[in-house]
DNA sequence: CCATCTTTGTGCACGCGTTCACAAAGACAT
DNA sequence: ATGTCTTTGTGAACGCGTGCACAAAGATGG
């Protein structure tokens, strides 16, 4: 029987042992003492834990550039993701095919949903029509948006939302960048502007953006 | 002179007041007592600080629906970056407009970031390409990059990655949807599959994926 | 069957971020 | 000027996650 320590999955993750038998032991306890873990039930557990072993029907609204890109995103098949519907607003899309699967109207919206029991959708139309959409997702059962929009959705309560900006990233990227030159250039420009003391930093967070302050502007 | 109090930007952005005057502290100070903060100046200050008032070309490798996707989103300019070129491997894309832009090949991948002096690089390219395309970012003087390949980049020391995986968020939406669904069905089917007991989740994480555990089958 | 060795599961302590609470500071009215 | 009122800036306490360290558990060999 195929089996893994905890200390060898830490050391291939880069996380410390404990917190990783921490964790496992809230799925319940099925590691062996003075062996370690059977590699397949755990993978199995995890992965029930996660929802990967179940079928999960989602629809993308809006078969843009983005829409189209995700349509033919080939991770979400290997996650339990199926593609039940790519729905969009122009009425030249329909029937046209876009990942081996013909666009259909946002007229039969409600109908996708309900007929293919959807509760999970996609939104990747432009910032105007977001919510408008939203509101028929949720209307229609869908209880989980993953909105691409650069619109902030508002949802009743019990409908997850989570907005993904594609710009937010590379901000972080450019935030690091900046300090990269700024750590050189201090020196060299003798302070010609007035720049903050550098911060307290020995926070515990490990992560690149670990120092990024939480707010900033629209 | 138009300002705003710590206690009215706390209640706006939904956390606490205290917490974001530490933040602008870091800063430096510079609000008023009993007044508040100079909303000019502070957002000159938070956009300084982030590097919203620099210009970042940035160059987008890997030009099918994702990468034009990307190029023709309209969020990369109000915060500061410009797109300087499109780059992609194939020749018969080479010169056809993408975003009123003209695609650029390759070969010509070092010349356009030294031109350019672009230090940040978007990796829109297959799986299989993606390390390729990094290495030649790398050397040519690229020091952060925005990774939408479905791999794992190795970089040398100095080099910033983020890596955006766009089924990741779908994933974490599936788990809370299975979330939803088992305590409705856990009272029904009367626990037919053993279950762990809900988890202590007392924990300060607020976000909607407060407690995913950290770690995942590939 | 006992001794030893390995690895799990977890109580406990440490450290860091968050929040509270208040003194200091400035505005504004009298 | 002086007092009052508002809001900042921050020291101190709290709470939570993380990591240490070890007892318990099971495997393995003699």
């Amino acid at each position: 029987m195929p089996t893994v320590s905890s200390e060898e999955l830490a050391a291939a993750a880069g996380v410390n042992s404990a917190k990783l038998r921490k964790d496992f032991s809230y799925l319940g306890s099925y590691g062996t003492r003075g062996v370690g873990y059977d590699v397949e039930y755990l993978v199995y557990q995890i992965s029930r834990e996660l929802g990967l072993t179940q079928d999960w029907p989602v629809v993308i609204v809006g078969i843009g550039n983005l829409g189209a890109a995700l349509a033919n995103y080939g991770g979400f098949a290997s996650r339990g993701f199926r593609v039940a519907a790519l729905i969009d607003a122009d009425p030249a899309m329909a029937g046209k095919p876009v990942a081996g699967m013909p666009v259909q109207h946002t007229d039969d919206l409600e109908k996708i949903i309900s007929e293919n029991g959807v509760s999970i959708g996609v939104i990747a139309t432009p910032a105007g029509a977001a919510q408008q959409v939203c509101d028929r997702l949720v209307a229609a059962g869908v209880t989980s948006i993953l909105n691409f929009a650069p619109t902030v959705l508002s949802v009743p309560e019990g409908v997850d939302v989570r907005k993904v900006d594609l710009s937010i990233e590379l901000q972080i990227l450019a935030f690091h960048e900046q300090r990269k030159a700024g750590e050189e250039a201090a020196v060299a420009e003798a302070a010609a502007v007035v720049v903050p003391p550098v911060r307290p930093a020995a926070n515990g967070r490990k992560g690149p953006d670990g120092d990024m302050p939480a707010v900033m502007p629209a």
